[in-house]
DNA sequence: GGTCCGTTTTGCGCTATCGCAAATTGCCGG
DNA sequence: CCGGCAATTTGCGATAGCGCAAAACGGACC
């Protein structure tokens, strides 16, 4: 089997502390897959049987009621951990993963993770770093969608898009992956339609440049503004 | 100083594990302090000096914006642990914890924490489960929020408290400490007029009884029922 | 027993945002 | 080069829930 290059995930914060070798039994434990644009790496309610490290290309994780409508949990970048379920006591996957891009991951079976935190107890605490901060971003959101408007929340949520996954141009910074309106729309507690406009209207403004699931900055200085503001736009 | 006794938190899901020696040793770092109705236990951005398990009475966690409106992030009730900001990472709490009721804590100091994990890794798996499950909880809020109206989302708010703090009743389950509606209010993103509102109408249909911060569900059955409804109410 | 303060209730107009429907656009495959 | 489909835009009511204001209420403390 190819070795996977340890150069490439040595200075990931779920690897901090550990020596070339460590890392290289731990990696020698998972295998590396592909996964073709729009296809699902695990489904919500699937039985846990890996946990996933992300290489190449971005992935969508999202979350569905029972009737059907799903928001959008987080998208997961390269270096970024995904499918944790075991290690927080689940045995099925909360959510479903799907590529949004050509992706490559690496998977571990999720019956090494009591071993491997066994021999690597650092995983262990690494890992409780990850999901502690992810917690805090949760409560952000919350925070967010109790006490901002739409317009506000969806600023908050391309500026984070564009700090995670963003490609810098010459006129801007470029949300590095297909993103739709609907997207958005379940990232930030609206619908498709409320999103068009707001994005339309900032498009008017010259603020940013939009396509088919493509979205550019062009002034993200003043979507940041735009993100702080209270309700009131100021005087006419 | 007065040992702890171990019997009272050796079955906490924190301890899972553990033999009593071990467990005396971890408790032996601890000191106990009593903090009495609505004082703070720290506040939102105050250095991370210790973390904490509640040992009688609650504890509500709230997080404030620049501008100054809150949400609640949770209530803790007893046997749960708080205040984990330096397990996550962080140096200065999140939020600001607030005894709601007179309230009995273990506090270790911040630094206690790197030696206990290096000496007992369970500590950190353990934590690492309560961690995720406050992060698949703050997610299914999220879903909530996103895809249910405020009426349902308080009827959940009021079921989960009932469940997590409920005392039985002849004639129903009661909220075992001081709550306001202002309190549900920043639990389920809405206002305290709402909540007003919403509340008054099932006193009117005998599912709840209400007081000044007092809640008792009469039906809960019924409450769930209403909990689970999509918009529409029924035909007149 | 009286007073004061925090909590709760309630009325009423307002509006941000939804929901539906239809038109438009841009891309991909053949 | 030509459909055909998915994504996006946009118009137009409908409305859930907000925000303000004021009144009613209930305790706690003196």
């Amino acid at each position: 089997m190819a070795k996977v290059d340890t150069s490439l995930v040595a200075n990931l914060p779920l690897f901090a502390g550990f020596k070339p070798e460590e890392l290289d039994e731990i990696l020698r434990e998972a295998r590396s897959a592909r996964f073709p644009k729009n296809s699902a790496v695990f489904e919500q309610g699937e039985d846990a049987h890996s946990f996933f490290l992300l290489l190449h290309g971005h992935v969508r994780a999202a979350k569905t009621t029972p009737t059907g409508e799903q928001i959008v949990v987080r998208y997961v970048a390269p270096g970024e951990t995904f499918g944790l379920a075991m290690a927080i006591g689940l045995t099925q996957y909360p959510a479903t993963a799907t590529a949004v891009d050509d992706s490559v991951v690496l998977a571990w079976p999720t019956g090494t993770w009591p071993r491997l935190v066994q021999k690597f107890p650092a995983l262990a605490t690494n890992t409780l770093q990850t999901v502690g901060t992810r917690l805090q971003e949760t409560h952000t959101r919350v925070l967010e969608m109790s006490t901002q408007q739409v317009e506000q929340r969806v600023a908050h949520a391309l500026l984070r898009l564009a700090k995670q996954s963003g490609k810098k141009l010459d006129h801007g910074i470029e949300i590095d992956f297909p993103i739709s309106r609907q997207d958005i729309a379940q990232m930030t507690g609206t619908t498709l339609h409320t999103v068009s406009r707001i994005l339309s209207g900032w498009e008017q403004l010259g603020l940013i440049e939009g396509g088919r699931q493509r979205i550019i900055l062009r002034e993200p200085h003043k979507i940041f503004v735009l993100a702080e503001q209270s309700a009131g736009g100021g005087p006419a």
